[in-house]
Formats: C-alpha cells, structure tokens, sequence
DNA sequence: CGTTTGCATATTGGATCCAATCTGCTAGCG
DNA sequence: CGCTAGCAGATTGGATCCAATATGCAAACG
C-alpha cells in the first residue's frame, strides 16, 4: 500500500523497467503506452517521466516526447570521477561519526550480498549492494551529498547490473566489501577511502568493458 | 519565441519568482493560483513542479501539494562544502584546457558586472556573476559537473543577492574576480583555486548572517 | 471548558477530451 | 529517377471535468 497516488507507483515501476534494462538504452517511451499497462492515465505517467528527466534516465525531446537516456563512456568516466570525489568526502566525515550498531548494520548487508549471490538474484544483489554503500555514505549526516551520489549511482544503474552477472567479481566483491567493514571497525579513515577506491575502479573498467561491447 | 511549450515557460517564470524571492521560502504553492497568473491550466504547472522539486527548490507532500523549500543553516554549510569539493575539480581540469578567447570572454564577464554593480543592478548583478564562474566550471568539459554546480548554485540563489547588495562586497567581489583572472592567465591551477576558495569563502558568511537575521 | 465529531470549502490527483505537431507514406512534379 | 508537397495516422501538450482527500470551523458531547 506503499503509493498513495499514482505517480509515485508509475514513477517505482518505470525505475524497475529502467535498471533493469527492459526499458533499453535509445529507445522511445510511448506515454500511452505506459499508461496502459500500468492502467493508469497519461497525466501521472508524464509527471513520472519528469522527475526521471531530471534524473537523467531519459531525455526529453519537446513535441517527440521522452527517450531512454544513453551514457557514452565521457559520461561513464565523469560519473566515476565525481563519485571518488563525493564517496571520498562521505567516508571522511561518515567514519568518526559511526557508531557500532551501524557497522553491524552495514555488516549484515553484505552478508545479504553474499547470500543473494549464491541464488543468483541479480535484482536482490544490486539493491543490497546500493544498501551497503549508502548505509555509510548516509551516515555522514549529509543528506544533500547523500542526494547528488544517489543520482550519479542511478546513473550508471543499467551497466553495473552486468558486473553482478560474473561470477569472478561476484568473490570479488564480498572480498572487498569485508576489507571496507574492517577498515570501518578500525574507524581507519584513509584505509576506508582507498579501499572503497579500489571498489569502485574494479567496476569502472568492467562497466566500461560492457558499454563498448554495445 | 524560446518557450515552445507551456511548462517551460511556467518554469522559467517559476523559477524568476524564487530566485527573487517573491515566492519565499515556506509559502505554499497553490497550482491554480499559478495558473490562472500566467494564463495556463494546471497540467503544465504540474509538470513544472515536478522538475523543481527534483531540483530541490520545492518540496512536495502528496494530496498536500507544494511548498517552497526552506534553506536550513546546516543545509547550507553542506552545499558550500560540495561547492569547494567540485568547484575545485572544475578549475583543476579547466585551467590547462582555457584558451585565451575564453580567458578574455570571462574577463569581460568580470566587467559587466562592475557596470551592473555602479547602477545598483542587483539581478544583472547575480546574473552575470553566474556567468562568469560558469565560463570557468563549463570550460572542464564535464558536462555533469556543470549540472551538479548548477543545482548547487540554485540551492542558494534566493539568499545570495544579499550579499551584493552590500557596498563593501561589491569591491571586495571585483578584487576577487581579478585575482582569479590572473591566476587564469598565469595558467596558475594552485592560485585558482585557492582564490576561488577565499571569494567562496566571503559568501558564506555573508549568506550565513543573512540566514539567522530570518 | 476542552475535546471531538461532522460538515462545507479548498485543493489536489487523475481521467478524458481536444488541439497542435510530428512521422511516414504516397503521389505529383520537374 | 529523384525530390518535394501533402495527406492520414500517431503522438504529444494542454484544457476541462470529476473524484478523493485535506483543512477549517462550528456545534455537540463529555
């Protein structure tokens, strides 16, 4: 009973279809379409698709309507540059701040990972995974930060999905991921902020990887 | 002319009544007041809407409607520590890439305002200010950058032109604004930045007064 | 006297309808 | 044979209408 209204249920639905790519890339969103399917009018749907324009996932064109957006590799590498630093500046003030409950939070999380993994539930891994990251990014007390990193994350959503997909970076990852948490139980700030570093260049490349093979 | 559609041009003249102030940070935005001002039905000032409150200048309650947003002193601090994070990002990447066209053109910028400042212009003032730290941030070539500063700025907007409205700023703000041209034609990163942090710096505790005078 | 219930009004959310524009195809023209 | 004009269908943008919810006030109740 989550939607009271019903943008708030086309805007969940159309994320879904966006990260998970069967809304792909270049493609057009017909708003008649989307209205029907979901059984709603168009008005909803178009105030939907204006919070995902503002958001980046699709484009709009006046008169021709909204295209699924497209990421070129500068926009990919840009993303991830902002991400270093912003991740960078969340980690600093994040760590001094965190209390122990949190870190067992985080903890459990990866955890969910590793065991979303074993079932092959790539819906399941990529949400748990944003949990993780942003149970610490949160922590910093910096909502409007919190905010600019979840868009660059939203960003990149579609192509980070194949990471999860292979095996060798699904150890990869848990690997990582129990690297971050000891550096956050040593409240070792510089150990955290490389480590996370090294995180996240691991995906870049692969990400990158997937988007030249469009 | 420029707005081809109702919602753009809704949005713009929305966001003129923000940044001026005229609709002030708490107040309710009634949809049918606003559209029956600029002559359109609601459907396009809801669209609007939509887009300001991805943009975080409004704030939306379903089945409550939308208020303006409000700016708290935390808040602030945060945006102008994202500012510092990105602000330096831009010019560290800019600098090497500026041409002297461009140098000039920022230069000119730096002028207008200087004229707009001796006939008490305060919205050309804002404007053309934003123009000239943009030209800089622009010229890094990364255009989510650009967007992300740009969303900052925003943020902000409303409570910036109290700090040209002061005398002694207008002076200090010309003796900053030569300074960072220097340091761009000297193609000097370092001094660019640093400057760029001092003139930063004046605003916010400028900005920060004006706040708590609410 | 304070609290709560019920009702009238204001306001939002969504559906439907119509106008404007874009797209693709066909036919006419040079 | 290529190119342009124009027409029909598709699609978007916006206006209007109706339903659902929230707000404010007044009267009834404890």
């Amino acid at each position: 009973m989550r939607p009271p209204t019903a943008q708030e249920a086309v805007l969940t639905e159309l994320r879904r279809l966006l990260v998970t790519g069967e809304l792909a890339p270049g493609t057009p969103v017909r708003q008649e379409t989307v209205a029907e399917r979901l059984g709603v009018s168009r008005v909803p749907v178009r105030e939907a698709l204006k919070v995902l324009e503002g958001e980046g996932h699709v484009v709009y064109l006046p008169r021709r309507g909204y295209v699924v957006a497209e990421l070129s590799a500068e926009d990919l590498t840009e993303v991830y540059r902002l991400r270093e630093l912003l991740e960078a500046e969340a980690i600093r003030v994040a760590v001094p701040r965190l209390d122990d409950a949190t870190i067992e939070a985080i903890e459990a999380v990866a955890h969910e990972i590793d065991v979303a993994g074993r079932r092959r539930d790539l819906a399941a891994m990529t949400a748990y995974n944003r949990d993780f990251h942003f149970l610490l990014f949160d922590a910093a007390g910096m909502p409007r930060l919190s905010r600019t990193l979840r868009q660059l994350w939203d960003a990149t959503d579609v192509y980070r999905s194949v990471y999860f997909a292979g095996g060798a970076n699904r150890t990869r990852v848990k690997h990582d991921h129990a690297a971050i948490v000891d550096a956050l139980r040593a409240r070792d700030v510089r150990a955290a902020i490389a480590t996370q570093k090294r995180h996240r260049d691991a995906s870049v490349t692969a990400v990158t990887a997937a988007l030249r093979r469009d």
